[in-house]
RNA sequence: GGGCGAUUAGCUCAGUUGGUUAGAGCACUAGCUCGACAAGCUAGGGGUCAUAGGUUCGAGUCCUAUAUCGCCCA
């Protein structure tokens, strides 16, 4: 940092140096490192843990905004005196990030995760980790985070694992863990499962093939076969019954009774469609009824169906999930390859056939079409049911297909094996902690998500196929019979693996499902497998235990398995860490609602299981960001902005300042986005055309540039143009309107020496001042209280740029000439823009840094941290709750003179502005609108009637002696801020001639038009002024006219009517008066 | 199908427990390079508060329905 010495704020450049300024101050913060917190009993703790970003890319607009929000809390209470930690890191994200990675071994090198194996791949997963994690942690501090760096955790780290093992055992222990079967969505590209969430639905033109299955020997009367109709022809092969409803009937008149109810609430235009369905299904159940009944007696009778090409007889039988009303009435049943199937089979004990290899070939099963893929076998499926002619017909239709998010290929329903945690309890606690309100959801409509998903307690299948994660710590070995689950059990005995294990080791038996012996050996299923699970996957039992036969699970977990545990793992736990017992519960979480379910009510029940209590006592989510079409920003629509393109071109105050003011209630807000030509600069809006293509032409300069679709050579030449959004420019505007403003006061800090301030000498000016910085901190505080960040901005903004700016700055212009007032001036000022600066360090860390540097060596020793130091940190028992408790104003009274003190050396460390209640002062407040009222009046009439601001105006007021009082000193100040001379004011004036005249509440201003007049223009301006006030007025008439209005209403708003309708009416006069005398 | 939310100026958004003439920023119009700031200053124009009902002395605000859009869950 330059010197007292040198520092020359002349020099000072007029447009804020964003890119240099910010990468000093983070020079300046690291080598202080307030970042970093210690444990301290002494000081209460504030904490956060940072929703940890995917190591899978970089940083999105999304995490610019949930990042802004972290900081500007974790800043501001620090400022006010908590000891604040901001835990950071990164999130492994399983399948994402494997996905990336094989994707890029397949493009650059043509291989697969099977022909590298999984050590190699899981390394080469690490590289790219290492490698994004940094991208990560630097995007994340050039956006200003302050967060406890040294501290950095990365959810596959050994202190993250030892938490992820040691829940894992805990439950397992507890059988709060189980394996069992479950339908997953298998991509066969990457031969993975994948979560519900990674899967989408995309409708493809399909077919409905109607096959015929052969009754086996009919009973006299019955059909010879039965069609059930498919669009996937090839799983009949897994096929273990087909299903007809039990009673048809019932089924019918059910669904009638349905649809006249509906018929009843529609409005017309919904009654013709649902009278097309009523006549649709009438007519269904006057031609299929009984035949219908007839399936269902003989589904009842155990009548046995022939299936076709895989020659197994499979059972008709009767179950609700076949609709009457659809296609034939029967449906197949494939258990292993469809959920609802697997539903169906589960009801009626059927078997559960899997003809898939992981890759998407046919399995052994298939029989003759066993290694075909499911196309080829498809096709020859269909072939082959046309040569045995049990093809009915096809039909075209459009079909809704889910796809892999991952591979965007066709997923394919499996069964598998899988881990599950058992809901119940931890559900159960995990609402409970929100309805007694140990977490409290802001905005509280989100409660109602998190309550919904958690009430239905849906078992959590925590296996993932995959290699990168935590391996699931548990040894498994199948028992064939009795004799070899005892030889087991023995072997384990022997290991010293039994309930006196002792916290090493856990055991469980899992029956099969199948009871009967016959079907079993069928099957080749086991009759138990016993699993052994590790607290340490790294226990030397583990060799002892392959020995015996016992295979580790090749899956891993969910990655939200993981994030879970987040809060306490990286405090860690299990070890009763300091950390644990300082910082743990934490205070506030802030994160996006489509994670409610997934992350926050998991972290929730994880923490009270593990530790016992909450894992954060608040939970803010903030809105989403769309484009200006309304649609989610992403990279695959070419609409997604990147942070650093941002902090590039704007700032990263600018980025900052932006999101705080995006922060409102409401759930998304719209960011409109467009193209920036590299050529000229021109910014241009996005269309849903342009963000689709390699390359855009600038409208303006027609020169052409890539963008994020650039593949074609001739594309990649292009310079590239950045996504951006103009809405960027407010904030950055407001940026350099602080920066301007501060040099404004640097510069007339020239000769600056401490001096006190009394506060009972001071102008109304000075004491207006005071009384808004006053309030605007107390509104700041409180809305961040709140969480309404955007209020927080919107008061901050206000003050700054009209209060402070075009006020305050105008104002001390001429003191600061007068050699008498120029040192209270300074005084002032100085004190004022320190203040100013601490209430927008949290949102514009860098300016306001780069600021206080400079005042540092300009005035070191200023005015109001005499008052600041009066207010008492919070100690540590303020601590609970996460607010601090309302220490409102200082227990002490504040001084009458305010003694000047050294400054923190930093503006990150600077206290947070809670100033005197008692300087907030309703009259002085009052009595300035009325000046500002004024000189507003005289512009108005400077500018309508065209007059020149070189030209001098002189102009008096007519007014009451308290108002006379006030505005007289105030008389240089019209001069300076309207060029403007006050020629007389008081009750008994003699208005000039000819004139302009401003009637307001309590004044009125006539402003001498002599030489200037422009008698149109000032009749133009008074009849509208008369038209606005007799408009108005007619209303108030109606209203005190309406008997029931004067009878019904508060005697007060009756009263604040008639009080408007007189004061309207005398400025009326003042109008008429005027108009007669043009 | 169930739930949540939105609809206010050309655009993006505020709008307190219902109470004077509905606000801000951007954009637009006119004027201004005066020693902080043209990324600026001064002033101005612009709104049947989605639609239809209802409650009320009084509705942008409360209730009901409809329309359009977005998100979550099944």
């Amino acid at each position: 940092m330059e010197t007292r010495q040198t520092l020359n704020p002349q020099e000072l450049a007029n447009r804020y140096d964003f890119s240099t300024q910010e990468a000093a101050i983070l020079g300046l913060w690291d080598q202080r490192q307030d970042y970093h917190a210690e444990v301290d009993p002494a000081r209460p703790p504030f904490s956060m843990v940072i929703p940890p970003p995917n190591v899978t890319g970089a940083l999105h607009l999304g995490h610019a905004l949930n990042n802004s929000l972290q900081d500007t809390l974790i800043r501001w209470r620090r400022m006010q005196g908590f000891n604040t930690l901001w835990m950071v890191g990164t999130d492994h994200a399983g399948i994402a990030t494997q996905a990336v990675v094989e994707r890029r071994l397949k493009e650059e090198e043509g291989l697969t995760r099977h022909d590298l194996g999984r050590e190699a791949l899981v390394e080469r997963i690490w590289k790219w980790k290492d490698q994004y994690e940094q991208r990560i942690l630097g995007q994340l501090k050039s956006l200003g985070a302050s967060c406890d760096w040294p501290r950095t955790r990365f959810t596959l780290d050994p202190i993250c694992a030892r938490a992820v093992f040691a829940t894992f055992y805990d439950l397992f222990r507890q059988a709060w863990i189980y394996r069992g079967k479950k339908l997953v969505n298998w991509d066969t590209f990457l031969q993975t499962a994948v979560s519900d969430d990674e899967v989408f639905n995309e409708t493809v033109k399909g077919h409905f093939w109607h096959i015929r299955y052969p009754v086996i020997e009919p009973q006299p009367g019955e059909p010879t076969y039965i069609v059930v109709a498919t669009t996937r022809p090839e799983t009949l092969l897994g096929d273990t019954a087909v299903a007809v409803h039990p009673q048809p009937e019932q089924a019918f008149d059910k669904l009638l009774a349905e649809l006249n109810e509906r018929w009843e609430k529609a409005s017309e235009k919904e009654r013709v469609d649902i009278q097309a369905q009523r006549e649709t299904v009438e007519q269904r159940r006057q031609t299929h009824l009984a035949a219908l009944k007839q399936l269902a007696d003989m589904a009842a009778a155990g009548r046995q169906l022939q299936l076709p090409l895989a020659d197994r007889p499979i059972p008709l039988i009767a179950d609700v999930w076949a609709k009457p009303e659809m296609g034939s009435g029967c449906v197949k049943i494939t258990p292993a390859h469809d959920p609802n199937d697997y539903e169906v089979g589960r009801r009626a004990g059927l078997e559960m056939i899997n003809i898939m290899h992981p890759d998407g070939t046919l399995n052994a099963t298939a029989g003759r079409f066993a290694g075909l893929t499911i196309k080829e076998a498809r096709k020859q499926v269909v072939a082959a049911l046309e040569a045995a002619e049990l093809l009915e017909r096809v039909e075209d239709r459009d079909i809704e297909l889910p796809h892999s998010d991952r591979s965007k290929t066709p997923i394919e329903p499996l069964l598998a094996n899988q881990w599950f945690i058992k809901m119940d309890q931890l559900a159960e606690d995990a609402i409970a902690a929100v309805e007694d309100g140990r977490v409290q959801i802001h905005p509280p409509r989100y409660a109602r998500s998190y309550l919904d998903w958690l009430v239905e307690k849906r078992d959590w299948p925590v296996s993932r196929q995959l290699w990168w994660g935590h391996q699931i710590p548990v040894w498994s070995r199948p028992a064939a019979d009795r004799h070899e689950l005892k030889q087991i059990h023995e072997s384990l005995f022997a290991l010293g693996i039994d309930k006196s294990a002792q916290g090493r080791a856990a055991v469980q038996e899992e029956p099969c499902e199948e009871p009967d012996a016959q079907q079993r050996a069928l099957l080749n299923l086991p009759l138990a497998t016993v699993h052994v699970c590790l607290a340490d996957p790294q226990d030397e039992l583990v060799t002892a235990l392959e020995t015996a036969g016992f295979v580790r699970d090749p899956d891993v977990l969910d990655t939200w398995f993981s994030s879970a545990l987040w809060p306490h793992s990286t405090l860690g736990w299990p070890e009763q860490t300091p950390e644990l017992q300082y910082f743990y519960p934490t205070n506030v979480l802030v994160t996006s609602r489509d994670i409610i379910t997934l992350w926050v009510a998991r972290m929730v029940l994880t923490g009270l299981n593990n530790v016992g209590q909450v894992p954060f006592r608040d939970v803010y989510i903030h809105p989403k960001i769309l484009d200006g079409f309304g649609e989610t920003m992403s990279k695959s629509k070419g609409n997604g902005i990147d942070p650093l393109d941002i902090i590039g071109k704007f700032g990263a105050d600018a980025l900052r300042f932006s999101m705080v003011q995006l922060a409102t209630e409401t759930q998304d807000v719209r960011l409109p986005v467009q193209f920036e030509c590299p050529h000229c600069g021109h910014s241009f809006d996005q269309t849903k055309k342009n963000r689709e293509l390699p390359a855009v032409a600038c409208p303006q300069c027609s020169g052409e540039f890539a963008t994020q679709w650039a593949q074609k050579p001739e594309h990649l030449a292009l310079p590239r143009g950045a996504v951006i959004s103009e809405r960027f420019e407010v904030a950055r505007n407001f940026v350099n309107k602080l920066w301007n403003a501060a040099r404004f006061v640097l510069i007339h800090l020239e000769g600056y020496q401490p001096t006190p301030i009394d506060l009972s000498q001071l102008p109304v000016e000075d004491r207006w001042l005071l009384s808004r910085l006053a309030s605007v901190s107390t509104e700041v505080t409180q809305r961040l209280e709140q969480f309404k960040f955007a209020e927080a901005a919107r008061a901050l903004y206000q003050f700054a740029w009209d209060d402070f700016c075009s006020f305050y700055l105008e104002i001390n212009k001429d003191r600061l000439q007068d050699p008498e007032q120029r040192p209270q001036a300074q005084a002032l000022l100085a004190a004022a823009l320190d203040t100013l600066l601490r209430l927008l360090h949290p949102a514009m860390p860098f300016v306001t840094e780069s600021i206080w540097q400079l005042l540092q060596q300009v005035a070191p020793e200023r005015g109001f941290d005499a008052v600041l130091s009066l207010i008492p940190a919070p100690s540590a028992d303020q601590a609970v709750g996460g607010s601090l408790a309302k220490a409102d104003s200082p227990q002490v009274l504040p001084p009458q003179v305010l003694s000047p003190r050294a400054a923190s050396p930093v503006a990150m460390t600077a206290t947070w502005p809670q100033l005197p209640t008692t300087w907030i002062d309703a009259p002085c407040e009052q009595q300035f609108s009325i000046f500002q009222a004024v000189l507003a009046a005289i512009r108005e009439i400077r500018n309508r009637q065209n007059i020149p601001p070189k030209a001098s105006l002189s102009f008096s007021l007519r007014c009451d002696a308290q108002v006379q009082g006030l505005l007289q000193p105030m008389a240089g100040y019209f001069r300076a801020m309207a060029n403007a001379e006050l020629r007389e004011l008081g009750t008994e004036i003699v208005p000039p001639q000819p004139n302009a005249v401003v009637s307001l509440e309590g004044v009125d201003v006539f402003v001498d038009l002599t030489g200037f007049i422009d008698k149109v223009a000032e009749r133009q301006r008074l009849e509208k002024e008369q038209e606005e006030l007799t408009k108005a007025n007619a209303g108030r008439r109606a209203k005190l006219g309406n008997d029931s209005f004067v009878q019904r209403a508060p005697e007060q708003v009756v009263a604040e009517v008639r009080q408007s309708l007189a004061q309207a009416e005398t400025r009326l006069e003042v109008i008429r008066q005027a108009l007669a005398a043009l």
